[in-house]
DNA sequence: CAGTTATTTGAATAGTTGTTCAACTGTTCG
DNA sequence: CGAACAGTTGAACAACTATTCAAATAACTG
C-alpha cells in the first residue's frame, strides 16, 4: 500500500470523488508546506525548547528573568540540587543562547536573555484563562 | 561553611562593606524572588516544553501550524519515523495541549492549538536577526 | 458478518540525559 | 608562593524517552 493511495482515498472521501490531478495537485501541496515548515534553525530550535524543558533549568531561567542578574552562589541556594548541577545546567542554557555570563572577580553572573523572556512570555501569555 | 556566609562575603565585595542587616535584606529579595518566580503551572510548563523539543514532535507541529488542519496519513509521510511514532508523538502534543484532534470518518484529523503558535512565534521573533 | 483501512496502544529496547562525586581551573588575599 | 574560595568539567550511573514491532480498536464497505 503506497503513500499516494492511502491519499487517493482521503480526497475521495473528502471531494465524493477524486481524480490522479487531484492526487497530484494535493502532493504538490504537501510538498509546499514541506517547505514552509523546515525552518532554518530547526535543530537549534529543539535544542532550545528541550533545553529549558527541564525543571531544573526552567526553574533558573525563571529566576534569572525575575531578577535582574544572579550569580551561581545566589542561584544554588534557589533550586533543590548540587551546585555542579546548576553549573552543567548554567552552561547548558548559555550554550542554548538562554542566558548570559558576565564574569566578575571570583564571581559569575547570569542573566536570561530576550529570547528566554520571550518564550516564557509566550507560555505566560496563553495559559489557560490568560490570552 | 554555610550559604550566608558566602552570600555575606559576596554582599562585602559588591558594596565594598557589608554588615548583618545587609546580609538579612539580601535573603529576604531572594526569598521574595523566589515566589516571583514560581509560577503555578510551572510543571506544565516543563511538560509544554520538553514535548515541543523532541525533533519529530517539533516537525509535526511546524508542519500543522503552516497547514490549517493535516490527517495522520498526510503527517506520517513528512516526518521520517514509522505512523506508529507518529501517533505516539501526536499524543503527546495533544496532552501537553499543543495540538487539538478532530475525528471524521476513518481519518483523524489534528491542528496545532494557540499554545503552539505562541511558542514558535517567540522562537521566530528572536532568531539572530530578527526581533 | 467478514474484510479492509486508519489509527492507536503496549511492551521491549536502544539511546539519551540529569545528577552527583571528585578533581580541576582561575581568582583573591596574606 | 600557598591557602581559601567560586565555579567548572568529566566520568559514571540511574532514570527517562523515542522508536519500532506486533497486536488491538474503531470505522467504513460489501
Amino acid at each position: 500500500m503506497s503513500e499516494t493511495d492511502r491519499l487517493r482515498r482521503l480526497l475521495a472521501d473528502e471531494l465524493g470523488d477524486c481524480c490522479a490531478a487531484d492526487v497530484e495537485g494535493r502532493l504538490d501541496e504537501l510538498r509546499a508546506l514541506e517547505r514552509e515548515a523546515s525552518v532554518e534553525r530547526a535543530d537549534e530550535d529543539v535544542r532550545v525548547l528541550s533545553v529549558l524543558g527541564d525543571g531544573t533549568r526552567y526553574r533558573l531561567v525563571r529566576l534569572l528573568a525575575a531578577a535582574d542578574e544572579l550569580c551561581v552562589c545566589e542561584l544554588a541556594p534557589l533550586v533543590d540540587v548540587s551546585e555542579s548541577a546548576v553549573s552543567h545546567a548554567l552552561a547548558d542554557l548559555a550554550d542554548a543562547g538562554l542566558i548570559d555570563r558576565r564574569k566578575a572577580g571570583k564571581w559569575r553572573y547570569y542573566r536570561a536573555t530576550d529570547r528566554a523572556r520571550a518564550l516564557l512570555s509566550a507560555l505566560d501569555d496563553t495559559r489557560e484563562g490568560a490570552a
